[in-house]
RNA sequence: GGGCGAUUAGCUCAGUUGGCUAGAGCGCCUGCUUUACACGCAGGAUGUCACAGGUUCGAGUCCUGUAUCGCCCA
């Protein structure tokens, strides 16, 4: 059978293989344990659900494959593993990117579509893309427990947010305002603060003469929103500014609006800022909105929700926001009331969704108070109950709860959950409930409405924790997964998301919705910007699948994410104008090199006996091998714990390719070929295969498991008998991770084989040097200590096999033989015969003992600094002493042989 | 304006608590159809660790400042 396998690596028919038999073994499904007893440990993610809006990007990619390789490994490990799946309706951008879909093919806004109507188009679309999404995370091996798939719009869902809104509503903790809010004029809706984001803009501050009404003078305020003048309702000056005194009482008379306005004192106004005089529109910004509260004026709102003039705005009426800001300033012109126009840059808000720029707009909204839920928020991370990864995101998060303010949680949308508030008609009093009320609860009359509006997209997302687990019924599941283990997500959602399902998680459940939040960083670009899809920068997951495979995106994804960086991945397009990324080659080629290894291995296994092998049956390298595993194993097993992507698929890749492929597997090739010596290195060979299988499952669960159900069907268990062994499994998904055996970890031995790799090397460079044909062998020489002639003498045959040296001279006081190349590592010399160029060899072993003079100059430098000696730790002084001897003995090594050279 | 992060080989990035001659992958140079792999093998070259000070016996690593870039908050 294994003759059948290509020599390249093809991975689309074995990952649906794969998918197709996990799914079949319910492999993905969790249960809480049936009894009691059961004191497995539960180990829980809940998936940061991607919203419908569109088909996932690389930055889920990553997301995700973080998620499954925790899960795999745990699950692995034995833990009762479930990864919850699900997707989030996204309010706002949901419904805008439809609403754009029917006026494009329909030439209808949603008003005149209607809402049941546009609800349906938006079921379609999410039913599209929601599925979309699954698939695209079924393809990059994502192992969730799909039967337990959830959207925030379900009624599993839908019960929970009920349930909140009504235990907040009956707590005082969610109240109706009218307040200033971040109004976006497109998609008509209110957000929450941090929906809007700020950005510069090149504007101006136009200066205008405000005239005192009793004809004495004007003073001159600076606006950069002029139209704004249309609502003004006072002019402020700070009580200790001189002009204070005399003005302050007077009036002004408003341009354009011809209406009598006062001149107040109030703190808020800077005296060095602007021209000290502060125009004040309590309806249209937040700061005059507060002055207008403390000084009981008027609130005069002047636009209509699509942000043009309304009936209050005079002959503007029906303008749009800056065509009135044009008309008022032409207007102020004319009347000699313009005095200057001076540019300025400034932050100016805009709608995270949208894209519009966000109006200060007076209205009645929702709001949850926030304090009571934030201070246990705090609390939970200041006490390390919930620990950020890398810690330092904790600032973020503590920051943003430490300076909160009330949350605006009411959308004037229709695709969401819509507020459960009843207004009764004849008592003017409000109902809500967890089952729709049919009267009003306080005059009970049935002439009640229900609010139009739905709930922020974040309400439910910040219950997804234990909504998802049946929450506000006490399942067994909620029992047993809450609180969950880990929260995998970036970092531009700490406000929005995470510090939200902390507040409600402790709010609803009286304990933190998880343990550990991983922050990874952000995808960018070869020119260092964010992958976004109006931008065209963006690779699509699927497009890497497709032509390089799902495998070797999860590895070079896991290789990519480390601590502190963000992830730059220049983008090159294919012939066929997809985009694409070398970044991706470093794991479809170690996904071709692990083929590659496998196929070798199981040409070599193929009728092997079962026949047990044990400790004394090991041979040196055997040893090695299983020491270096056993190393991988260890150093994995801290990095993952500590979620550590990066380290942990470098250490397999370099377990894999530079220690188990470049030597060990040349290192047997020998024995392969010998029947009498097969036996044993089979077995470990297959040991060790199955031990990389395993380690690499969780980063490249596809390829892995077809390899391993080969091995199974060439030798069913791997094992040496008292030494280590690996635990039979049918399926590698469901097999036992590796149990670490540090007793088979030896230093000695590593660091005895490491000389014997470098005599290889030196050998080789010679052979290079001197272009000795690889078939053609040669006679050595090696000079070393009795202790290290030892090693290299017992393990001549290693050196013979991979240098091709016929006879080997060895010992500490063997002779250089004539017309011999030389190489010197430390105190051991190579001397290969026959080959020599004495011009090359001299310059060559000049270059050398430069650098080591260097060196060696440096260290005694370092020796004869009275300092150093006295101040440094004794066993640094005592290593460099011994550095020093090693250099001096090289020293001298090497200027023999230049010496000798005549 | 406040906070965080980055600056290391041609490119993309590692570099734990300060301590041997600063590493990896890609790219580059030389050789190789060596019976697993050319998505490969063997060997090789490549650095003013952004800049300027400071602490220290010793700084890529700690401190201060400067420059450039990015992100978050107001």
């Amino acid at each position: 059978m294994t003759e059948q396998l290509s020599t390249v690596y093809e991975p689309k028919e074995l990952e649906t293989t794969a998918y197709k038999q996990w799914l079949a073994l319910n492999a993905f499904h969790a249960e809480p344990p049936a009894n009691p007893d059961d004191k497995t440990l539960p180990y829980c993610i809940m998936i940061p659900p991607p919203n419908v809006t569109g088909a996932l990007h690389m930055g889920h990619a990553l997301d995700n494959t973080l998620q499954d390789i925790l899960i795999r490994y745990r699950r692995m490990q034995g833990y009762n593993t479930l990864w919850m799946p699900g997707t989030d309706h996204a309010g706002i951008a949901t419904q805008t990117v439809v609403e754009k879909q029917v006026l494009a093919q329909d030439g209808k806004t949603r008003h005149e579509l209607g809402r049941d109507e546009l609800l349906k188009r938006i079921w379609s679309w999410k039913d599209q893309y929601g599925n979309q999404i699954l698939d695209q995370l079924k393809g990059l091996g994502a192992s969730c427990d799909w039967e337990r798939t959830r959207f925030t719009l379900d009624d599993t869902c839908a019960k929970a947010v009920r349930k909140t809104f009504v235990k907040l509503f009956e707590d005082g903790l969610i109240y109706r305002g009218k307040r200033i809010v971040n109004w976006d004029p497109v998609t008509q809706t209110a957000l929450a603060d941090d929906e809007v984001e700020h950005q510069e803009v090149k504007g101006h501050f136009w200066h205008i003469k405000y005239p005192l009404a009793d004809g004495s003078g004007h003073v001159v305020v600076a606006t950069t929103r002029p139209e704004t003048m249309l609502g003004d309702t006072a002019v402020a000056i700070n009580p200790k500014d001189d002009r204070a005194a005399e003005l302050v009482g007077k009036t002004i008379m408003l341009p354009l609006m011809n209406r009598e306005i006062p001149i107040i004192a109030d703190d808020h106004v800077k005296r060095d800022e602007g021209t000290g005089c502060l125009k004040v529109t309590p309806a249209h910004d937040p700061n005059d909105y507060a002055i207008g509260l403390r000084h009981n004026l008027e609130q005069i709102n002047v636009m209509n929700p699509d942000a043009s003039i309304n009936e209050l705005g005079g002959k503007y009426q029906g303008m749009d926001r800056y065509e009135a800001r044009k008309a008022v300033i032409a207007d102020l012109e004319a009347q000699g009331l313009l005095v200057k126009v001076v540019d300025h840059i400034h932050q100016v808000g805009h709608s995270y969704r949208s894209h519009a720029v966000i109006e200060p707009y007076l209205s009645d909204q929702w709001y949850v108070k926030v304090g009571p839920l934030a201070k246990p928020g705090i609390k939970a991370v200041e006490d390390g109950k919930i620990k950020f990864h890398p810690a330092r995101y904790s600032d973020t998060y503590l920051n943003w709860l430490k300076g909160i303010r009330d949350w605006c949680i009411s959308r004037q949308l229709w695709w969401g959950h819509r507020i459960p508030i009843w207004y009764c008609a004849d008592c003017d009093e409000l109902t809500t409930g967890i089952e729709d009320p049919t009267e009003c609860q306080h005059c009970k009359s049935k002439n009640i409405e229900q609010d139009p509006d739905v709930l922020d997209t974040w309400f439910s997302s910040s219950l997804w924790p234990f909504s998802t687990l049946g929450w506000p019924e006490e399942t067994p599941e909620l029992k047993y997964y809450y609180p969950t283990s880990t929260l995998v997500t970036g970092r531009d959602i700490i406000t929005l998301w995470v510090s939200r399902m902390v507040m409600l998680g402790i709010y609803n459940m009286g304990d933190v919705p998880f343990k550990d939040v991983f922050i990874h960083g952000t995808i960018l670009d070869g020119k260092g910007e964010r992958m976004s899809k109006s931008k065209g920068n963006g690779v699509d997951p699927l497009a890497i699948i497709d032509s390089y495979g799902a495998d070797a995106m999860r590895f070079s994804l896991a290789q990519m994410t480390t601590e502190s960086q963000d992830m730059r991945m220049p983008v090159t397009q294919d012939e066929n104008g997809m985009n694409k990324s070398e970044k991706f080659d470093i794991g479809r080629n170690f996904c071709n090199k692990l083929w590659n290894a496998s196929r070798f291995a199981m040409m070599n296994l193929e009728n092997m006996s079962e026949k047990p092998v044990t400790a004394a049956d090991l041979k040196f390298e055997d040893k090695w091998i299983l020491s270096r595993l056993n190393d991988s194993i260890k150093a994995i097993n801290v990095q993952l714990d500590e979620f550590k992507f990066s380290d942990p698929a470098n250490s397999l890749y370099k377990f894999f390719w530079t220690e188990l492929c470049d030597w060990y597997l040349e290192l047997i090739k020998p024995r392969m070929r010998d029947e009498s010596q097969k036996h044993v290195a089979q077995q470990v060979l297959a040991l060790v295969l199955d031990g990389c299988l395993r380690l690499m499952h969780p980063f490249m669960p596809f390829i892995t498991e077809g390899i391993f159900q080969s091995l199974n069907g060439l030798c069913k268990n791997r094992g040496i008998e008292g030494v280590m062994s690996l635990k039979s499994s049918d399926n590698l998904i469901n097999a036992h991770w590796p149990e670490l055996n540090d007793s088979l970890i030896d230093c000695e031995l590593e660091q005895q084989m490491n000389q014997i790799q470098t005599v290889i090397r030196l050998l080789r460079d010679i052979r290079t040097r001197y272009q000795v044909a690889p078939r053609d062998s040669v006679n050595i020489t090696i000079k070393a200590a009795q202790e290290t002639a030892n090693i290299f003498e017992s393990q001549k045959h290693l050196i013979a096999n991979l240098a091709n040296i016929a006879e080997a001279n060895i010992g500490p006081d063997v002779q250089k033989p004539a017309n011999a190349a030389t190489a010197v590592d430390g105190e051991v010399e190579v001397f290969v015969e026959g080959v020599v160029d004495v011009e090359a060899e001299r310059s060559r072993l000049s270059k050398q003992l430069e650098t080591v003079m260097k060196g060696f100059n440096g260290c005694q430098a370092k020796l004869n600094n009275e300092n150093f000696v006295s101040r440094a730790k004794p066993e640094v002084v005592e290593s460099e002493k011994q550095r020093l001897e090693q250099l001096r003995e090289q020293v001298q090594t090497i200027q023999k042989n230049i010496d000798d050279l005549g």
